[in-house]
DNA sequence: GGGCAGTTTCTTGTCGACAAGAAAAATACA
DNA sequence: TGTATTTTTCTTGTCGACAAGAAACTGCCC
């Protein structure tokens, strides 16, 4: 097991610990540095973040209701796999939430709203310039999620999310092998999208959202076409 | 803390602590046997059901992941409130996710799926028959819950099964101070939107879905308007 | 009588240890 | 040598105890 993050050495406040090993290690997941598989060992962590058994285990109580690692009674835990043989469901629900968010968005987003948003635009604009495939896939789903906090509807809010994570996991599977241009494509997208919230045009919103949802699944298919054909392996 | 489930006596498996707690307690929050506000206390619970409070914690960190519990860091823990300023965002996501997922279940339902189904309609026929408020709302979720599994998408799952936890809420707060009627309407239709899955028309599906759903909307809606004038002290 | 500081109490967060299940390893046997 | 069985090991599930934070309470001073 590959770990990222050491944490750091002073004594932890009280409280933090399930919810600091909890975030670390949902970063390091949903980046692939712990691929899915990699086992998942509560000793281990609790002896690289010096504390004991009991937070580690509410962390992974929480990774497991988010359906990030896997936990087999009495036996192992490990990262939970990606379901590459119903990519499909993943599609559906990523372009119907990308539509509904982004229209709900338009109808109830307040100033504050626009601000955020904006604001991890520009940071995906950043990442998109620098050719940072890692920051640009995080970027992206911040950027999505601000969206939908700004339509309002914890409903939607919480799948998107889920949605949000299983795409970082997949964009980076397949950026991490494939050195490609990352897409300007998205960042004009993006600002159509943002200047229809602003306007509050919902309309407008979501046959944007469903035609950069839909550009989405496209590159994502034509990406793994070309990896089932040149690298059987993964 | 009022508690409905005495946990038997023998010796409980190892393993299974955390997951009747979690199931116990859940049921006692979904029909307000537990109402929102009630205190969630670890050591009462523990001894309640003779366990430490380990597994008490789990069951807890579980439920606070599916936004059943809220837990004040370093003080108490109590059942979450239904949220009756915002219950459009509610209805919202009720009707859209009615839709979606009767939609896939026309699309991709198997022969074990409608047996399920039904199964589950027979329940909640009988519950309405036998005037059982408790027992329809759960069939009633017990039912979607079914048709949306049948549509085999799993963040739609995810989020409708969080929705319909709500509603089952949502109506037994309704049912519990006003011995309505039940509908027998709902039994028929539900046995429309059976039958269009049945017959794999999903367009069907989803305009019965839509109207079945905006029903429910405005029947919730007409109670609460009546309970609003009748009972200020909800 | 009211506000304030110190103290008590109460609940949660964390810890180290033990026990149960299951896999892996070692042993016995054909 | 291959297979069944026992033993060992390894990981998880559970336990009881302790410590930290926060609220409630107490007594004090004005």
């Amino acid at each position: 097991m590959a770990m990222q993050t050491p944490a750091p050495s002073t004594e932890r406040k009280r409280g933090s610990g399930a919810k600091t090993v909890y975030e670390l290690l949902r970063n390091d997941i949903l980046d692939l540095v712990l691929p899915p598989g990699s086992p998942i060992d509560e000793v281990q962590l609790a002896e690289h973040f010096k504390m004991s058994r009991t937070p580690i285990r509410e962390a992974l109580v929480r990774l497991a209701g988010e359906g990030l690692i896997d936990t087999l009674p009495n036996r192992s835990t490990m990262v939970s796999n990606i379901d590459f043989l119903n990519l499909h469901t993943f599609f559906d629900a990523l372009v119907l939430m990308y539509r509904v968010t982004t229209k709900l968005a338009a109808q109830y987003h307040r100033p504050a709203d626009l601000l955020e948003i904006k604001a991890r635009q520009s940071e995906f604009a950043t990442a998109v310039a620098n050719q940072d495939a890692l920051a640009m896939i995080a970027a992206n789903a911040a950027l999505h999620s601000a969206i939908a906090d700004a339509g309002r509807n914890p409903y939607f809010v919480a799948v998107f999310n889920r949605i949000l994570d299983d795409g970082r996991r997949i964009l980076r599977l397949y950026y991490q092998s494939y050195g490609d241009r990352l897409p300007q494509q998205f960042v004009d997208e993006h600002e159509e999208i943002i200047a229809a919230i602003a306007a509050r045009d919902a309309d407008l919103a979501d046959r944007l959202a469903r035609i950069h949802a839909e550009q989405i699944v496209e590159q994502i298919q034509r990406l793994f076409a070309r990896k089932d054909r040149f690298d059987i392996s993964l």
